[in-house]
DNA sequence: CTAAAAGTTAGAGCGCGCTCTAAGTCAAGC
DNA sequence: GCTTGACTTAGAGCGCGCTCTAACTTTTAG
């Protein structure tokens, strides 16, 4: 196992700056790591695999509130590993909420693009068209 | 056209404050809204349609900056309409990459609550098994 | 007419999630 | 040995998006 990691390797790997690994650790976000004799920290590749997971908590945007209270359960062992699972099934209903209002979202965003699109065609033949823009094509169809 | 809406008729229909309504006016988000006598706001149909989309560019996660700079084309008419929709198309795609990105992380989510889920079943039967949790229910299967 | 509720402004303040600074220690190459 | 660069800490600072305060005016209900 090349638990060899510095926090530099890390940072690349992860896409986190090594500032905010220090910070994720002081905040509890990650466990203390492990050092070497010096003091510099050396991660291990269960260490990879937690902040893996907690990239992918951020990616769905858990607050670091949230985060920090199930890293607390973790770190308090396999007893609390129903909550954990409640945990992440409240979150995941949140997260699948708000993919469904972003593609409500996109759908406008299509249309209006689409409506734009039109606007540039009537424009391409007949270039002073004085039709007022309404931002809102829904209304004229 | 009743285009009678007072500030907290906006912000009951939209779930924005009327301190977040008058904020954004300050910054240019939202065009100077017309007036009763006595100086109060009252906002006209449109301004709640340019409310809305706004609220849509906001849902997708657009910065405050670039709601600016859409807005700023907008006031400055039909001839902008080219560059609104650029901004649109670049928009939506940043949207589609990070809803991807968010249904990748679902994904992950489902996966370690169904681990979790499989560890109570064991415990169920046995309530003093040993195993270490992993945190990594990939590597498991 | 009065009292309470709702509106106005300019500007201060805040929570979040980093991000950077300062001052110093440690590690690697020549 | 010396230099360069990466590492360490505690703590300050920052950009974003609001959110609230203070002091005042206007509107509305009784």
């Amino acid at each position: 196992m090349e638990s060899y990691l510095t926090i530099d390797d890390v940072a690349k790997r992860t896409g986190l700056s090594a500032h905010t690994l220090r910070y994720y650790e002081r905040i509890g976000l990650i466990a203390p790591i492990g050092r070497a004799p010096g003091g510099q920290r050396r991660y291990a590749t269960s260490d990879m695999a937690w902040i893996e997971f907690l990239l992918r908590l951020r990616a769905t945007n858990m607050p670091i509130g949230k985060m920090q209270a199930f890293a607390k359960l973790r770190g308090a062992g396999d007893a609390t590993a129903q909550d954990r699972r409640q945990m992440l099934e409240e979150h995941l209903a949140d997260v699948l909420t708000s993919i469904e209002a972003m593609q409500k979202s996109v759908d406008v965003l299509q249309a209006k693009i689409a409506y734009y699109r039109s606007l540039e065609q009537s424009h391409a033949s007949d270039s002073h068209t004085d039709e007022r823009e309404t931002d809102d094509p829904g209304k004229s169809l």
